[in-house]
DNA sequence: ATTAATTTTTAGACTACCCTAAAAGTAGTG
DNA sequence: CACTACTTTTAGGGTAGTCTAAAAATTAAT
């Protein structure tokens, strides 16, 4: 049975190495899990000992087959119980977050299957995020960030690229949340900035770093 | 912010209190947590320092009021999820507890009373214990058990006393649940035992034991 | 009132996890 | 190749929580 600590450790591990391979490194791991480096190298050690990491000194760290499981295994409970509160407990989007990870260390699989039927096998958390399944698979994510659109279409906000609660209220303050629908008035190339009209009513300028964290279809 | 252990010790005292006043002593608790005396002293001077229980050498200990508000919020939760199990997700009675001994520790007020609003403010638990509100306070339990009613008379199961998993499957095993119809054919004095009908249509012998751990109305 | 049995506390040690400071390894630069 | 900057590991120590074995206190029995 894996501590809370270690799970967590596993998680960091495996969202570091899903953005840029080889990027796990003690250094990474430490911050993201906001610790210290020696921290990090101790916990490595024992890992590994569990046969559920690759570890070897000086190098990136990598999950093993087991690794991976477990690390899939936390962020399909961490992305059912956010959807959860929102659907169900009629959470925002940008408050689940801090709860849910703390749910996602409940250990009980059937806990988990049922809350997935109870949602009706959703694929998407509420920040549009990929809910694995019980088989530890990703459903495919062919996703489009509003970076990527032209100027005078109109498109409908899926997802977030960028979690955190700092950007997700900015939205909530532009009225801009899942769903919203969002028309492209003008796309300026010099800073790849945007004019919108955001649910036919307001105006708004959004600047490139916004609409790369967007997804939209 | 308490840690998980520290809230389970905080519940045992409460539950141990609840039922026999002074009966906290060093090894009621180590029995009741399945761990040592000599740790119970341990933590006994730590929560006493936290001004979380009232401790004097060689004596059963007391909850303080802020201990005994924790105790209380752990049951609510504990209570409550039990709940959200068997009626959102369909588990069994029997199957409960466990998962629930895990999510009764997620910290979130929030989460608690938007639990209690989805539930609909229910006063008992699935195995018909009180759920204390918001403000800690329990509903009034005036319950019967079976074992104090008379022959010839009929009742409705409103809940259990013993919550162990082996009661509770036994109960499954007879066809008795949550809201079935007893009817006392025979109430035999001499060892309290009785000849009972089952939803109109089961006979069935059952013991003294059973019949003073079964809430009816 | 002594002695015996039982309960509780202390002493000392262990694991998981974390930290700081120092040592060692790796990489980049001239 | 030597020097520097940076990263990682080691050494040593701290806290929370646990345990066993022994000492001390309390309670029960003679
Ligand atoms: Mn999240
Ligand atoms: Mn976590
Ligand atoms: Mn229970
Ligand atoms: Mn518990």
């Amino acid at each position: 049975m894996l501590s809370l600590t270690e799970e967590n450790y596993l998680k960091a591990i495996f969202s570091l190495n899903r953005e840029v391979a080889e990027s796990a490194t003690t250094n990474a791991i430490a911050e993201k899990l906001d610790t210290k480096a020696s921290s990090v190298t101790d916990m490595m050690k024992r890992l590994s000992k569990k046969d559920l990491v690759n570890y070897q000194k000086y190098q990136a760290v990598s999950l093993t087959k087991k690794g991976k499981e477990v690390a899939i295994s936390i962020i399909r409970k961490h992305r059912l119980w956010e959807l959860f509160l929102v659907e169900k407990l009629h959470f925002k989007w940008d408050e689940v977050h801090d709860i849910a990870e703390q749910l996602e260390h409940i250990k009980s699989t059937q806990l988990t299957d049922r809350l997935d039927a109870f949602l009706g096998f959703p694929d998407q958390d509420p920040h549009g995020d990929p809910i694995p399944n019980k088989e530890g698979q990703f459903p495919e994510d062919g996703r489009t960030t509003l970076s990527e659109l032209n100027q005078k279409t109109s498109c409908k906000v899926v997802g977030v690229k960028d979690h955190s609660s700092s950007f997700l209220s900015y939205l909530e303050s532009m009225d801009i949340e899942l769903n919203t629908i969002i028309q492209i008035k003008t796309h300026h190339a010099f800073d790849s900035s945007m004019e919108i009209l955001i649910e036919g009513k307001k105006e708004a300028h959004i600047s490139k770093e916004v609409a790369q964290n967007l997804y939209v279809e």
